[in-house]
DNA sequence: GCTTCGATATATCGATATGATATATATCGC
DNA sequence: GCGATATATATCATATCGATATATCGAAGC
């Protein structure tokens, strides 16, 4: 699944702009498992406007000029089904926080436990602040599933580094205490 | 942070070879939380190389003719403790599996209930066979959270995603048939 | 009314990474 | 000895990232 395909996935939820759609990557539904940059994305939607399988709405004369607003045509709906047909390729994860803590060991302790209260703080974060203005009863089921497992997801590591701290933290600082009284 | 840098952490865990660093991200214990492929990590040794970063170890005897089994040098491992002291970037993840059940009221309902079937399978595959050949009471503090924090999340999501296949079987069931009865 | 600043918006480009493929040798069961 | 699988290196077209450049809009402050 490329950038192109999940143009169209989120321009099914509704007509937006270039901008719109990477700040659906940024902030929006798709933020805890999809990512795409505007290097991607503008190029995209030209290849997309190209096949037909978008077109550009009427600007409304509100906005500026140069705004480009995309819509799904017939054609692009077929083909954002027929992507969804297709077998999903397997989860990708890149995580530096999970680097670093693996090689702990390397690290100066205080850095090492900076990282980890980083990353917890992290999770913490995204527990309280789920970026959702609907009301999960309202979204089809498939939506409410994505949602539920998102915040599962942070609640779960969250609670599972909070009841780690202080164990990670003491060794820490005692390989650190170690390594000072072999020098 | 690069393939580079990730090269030179797997191996300050021991000597390899590109096949080998591969098959770490493959099975091994950065299989949950980074990948890189051939494209990437044979010109990323390659240039390791050049900089004096690792170097080609004696090959033994044993072995074929034009294997390459490279070590850290005391260059790399100082760069990788370098590159350890900086900021991790944030995770990306891209899992097309929950694309694909985002949009579940797109695709035919049997398609999206295997989707959902797949995924778990997935998951319980990974609690079931967590690879981890090392007691985890051995490991260095970093690594024992971070095997215990892979283990959290794969053994939450498949719980998670028990506990909603029944009643997410069902909406789909039912959005079918809707669907055909309106045919 | 003017200015400043942050949000909105498009676009490009070098560097990096992917995923598929080609090629060849080693090992092991039969 | 034979075929299948694992080991191993390497390349390349395509896709993507991340940084940057450019410009406009709207609101807040004065």
């Amino acid at each position: 699944m490329d950038v192109k395909t999940i143009c169209l996935g989120v321009l099914s939820l509704g007509d937006a702009t270039g901008y719109e759609i990477r700040k659906t990557f940024e902030d929006g539904p798709f933020s805890h498992f999809f990512d795409a940059s505007y290097g991607s994305i503008y190029p995209a939607l030209g290849k997309l406007l190209a096949d037909g399988l978008v077109t550009l709405s009427d600007a409304e004369p509100s906005g500026r000029s140069d705004k480009k607003v995309y819509s799904l045509t017939d054609a692009g709906h077929a083909a954002l089904r027929a992507a969804l047909a297709e077998q999903p390729g397997r989860d990708r994860v890149r995580s530096e926080y999970l680097v670093h803590l693996f090689f702990a060991h390397l690290m100066d302790p205080r850095d090492a436990c900076r990282v980890f209260d980083d990353y917890l703080a992290h999770f913490e974060r995204m527990v309280a602040d789920c970026p959702c203005d609907e009301d999960p009863a309202d979204m089809p089921p498939g939506q409410r599933i994505v949602h539920g497992f998102g915040t599962r997801f942070y609640e779960s590591l969250a609670a599972f580094m909070r009841e780690q701290r202080d164990a990670f933290i003491q060794e820490m600082n005692q390989a650190g205490q170690d390594t000072e009284a072999a020098e």
